[in-house]
DNA sequence: CCTTGACCTGGAGCGCACTCCAGGTGCGAG
DNA sequence: CTCGCACCTGGAGTGCGCTCCAGGTCAAGG
């Protein structure tokens, strides 16, 4: 199993060291193993997580929600389907957010052109 | 011309009172008129500014970036292209917001299928 | 052995976009 | 005239999600 220093996970996940090291303080990811001297070393299964945590980060979900899943993953297997609903409302949102941004993003489009239109008058 | 109080203003816009008294303190919302007394009174043409301003915070523009666009309402005429051109801008800015969001969406997707086929498996 | 650069900790600080507060005023209804 | 609610001001406070800092440690290369 492929192990990773700090410095790697940053240029893997795209995560600052002080953000992963925040997310640890949190609570948000748990169990990373130290060498002897203190270092953070990650696994495969490290990244995974992290992975997870930036999808649902970059679709908007607040911290205090994540933790409520990362919670419900160290709970272990009978926390599946809470997991999954947890999932699936988010996935509702992030549609509910792609539909406000399409319609606003219709509103500019009009705006856009409207402005188009004063210039072809004048010009 | 109909004019609104304050009150309206909040229902009509969805702003709050406060929200839109800190818009004019900074400047993304201008000459406004006021009663005799010093009470605020809207426009039309203010509740159509306030409008665009929803439009551009909702789709996730920037206050400093929101108030170059007021700046450059304010110049007049001239500035027109400008205008257009900063508002395209943000209209391809939107696009990759939605790009974004429905890429981390599949992750998304797929972690609940992942979730689902382990039910399966041991259900 | 020494240097140097990546890494460690606890805690303070920051940027954004509001939001709340205290203390005071305007004005329509009764 | 008076009540009460909507509104006013300047300024302080909030919540989120990091980000930075001081001061120290670890470990690989020369």
């Amino acid at each position: 199993m492929q192990s990773y220093s700090p410095g790697q996970v940053v240029d893997k996940t795209g995560f600052s060291l002080d953000t992963l090291r925040y997310y640890e303080r949190i609570g948000l990811v748990g169990g990373v193993a130290r060498t002897s001297g203190g270092r953070r070393i990650f696994t495969d299964d490290d990244i995974g997580w992290l992975e997870i945590l930036r999808c649902l980060r970059d679709t908007g979900m607040p911290i205090a929600r994540m933790l409520r899943y990362a919670e419900l993953a160290r709970a272990g297997d009978e926390t599946i389907a809470e997991r999954v609903a947890l999932l699936e409302e988010h996935d509702r949102a992030v549609d509910d957010q792609v539909r406000n941004l399409r319609a606003q993003q219709r509103h500019l489009r009009d705006k856009i052109r409207w402005y188009r239109s004063l210039s072809a008058e004048s010009g």
